[in-house]
DNA sequence: ACGGGTAGTTGTGGGGTTATAACTGTTGTG
DNA sequence: CACAACAGTTATAACCCCACAACTACCCGT
């Protein structure tokens, strides 16, 4: 089956437990209250300033939003100074959000903020963080594999995009 | 200091992805949509149902929200009949939330959807899941230590408890 | 018993999230 | 070229989240 060694049980309570130690630090008040953006906006930003810029389809994607919602969040950070639409030479239909430089700027302050781990973790041995970063990196090609086909990541309309 | 063997950088990557796991799932609508509950409602019927019998005041900082707002759900899910108030013999200011047979139903089906792990996590070696078990007990304790003194599970007003 | 502090409730209000529908402009296809 | 499909926008409306103020009832130390 799809688990050669694990018993169910644990890896669901392991799970729950990793979901716990992420959820269980307010981050989106921590985020929020700092950057005086909404944790969804800082969400965005951080998306566009990582993932360069792309069509607000692919954003909508990546944060499992509707297209109406979108166009509204990144008025918002335009209209903020923090992003701007270019036009999208591969299709005229959309555009390219990208981040400004101030945009950048805020989007690394909410980075160092959400990314900044609980004390303890600096405490793993060399060979527990391999370990972490080896599943991690798994699983999230994992996942990423997963919704590729829903979440077109690019600018270019499917059909000029060749299979690999 | 803090990071006897660790390197800072590696510890903030790992902790990202961990993140970006955890929250790339959506899982607050798969909740919400198979329940028909909003996702903070949910969240609070698994606290009231996984940590037994509460004053209101524990829920709510165990969510992080202000006495009103907790107020506010509890009302819906006794309305939903999944919550029940009872009298706190040990403080009559305060009222003890639990959940109803219907709300420990509801609650594990919550659970069941949200401690799903990717499915890649089933692939893990028994060492990984030995590591990835001992890393996050480690970080959960440390942080439930952390705000221990803030937040009181039990009933009793704060003087008729013994120090440890 | 008085007075300060706490638990919970009620009300008000503002901002954030999200679905739906209607519309424009553009693209690819038959 | 006609037509369906798509990207984005606008508007509407419904909820949800959450802060603040004011209030009742109760606990506790003095």
């Amino acid at each position: 089956m799809n688990h050669p060694h694990g018993d169910e049980d644990e890896t669901r309570r392991i799970w729950h437990d990793l979901r716990e130690l992420v959820l269980g630090q307010d981050m989106r008040r921590a985020v929020a209250d700092a950057l005086g953006l909404s944790f969804n906006r800082a969400k965005a930003l951080t998306y566009i300033d990582a993932d360069g810029p792309m069509p607000l389809r692919a954003l909508a994607a990546r944060m499992f939003i509707d297209a109406p919602y979108a166009t509204v969040i990144v008025d918002d950070l335009v209209k903020r100074g923090l992003a701007e639409r270019t036009a999208n030479p591969a299709d005229r239909r959309s555009k390219l959000v990208h981040a400004t430089a101030e945009g950048r700027r805020i989007a690394a302050r909410a980075m160092h903020i959400q990314d900044t781990p609980p004390p303890g973790l600096a405490a793993a041995t060399p060979e527990e963080l391999a370990v972490l970063r080896r599943v991690a990196d798994r699983l999230l090609k994992e996942v990423q594999g997963r919704d590729e086909g829903a979440a077109d990541a690019d600018g270019a309309p499917a059909h000029s995009r060749q299979p690999v």
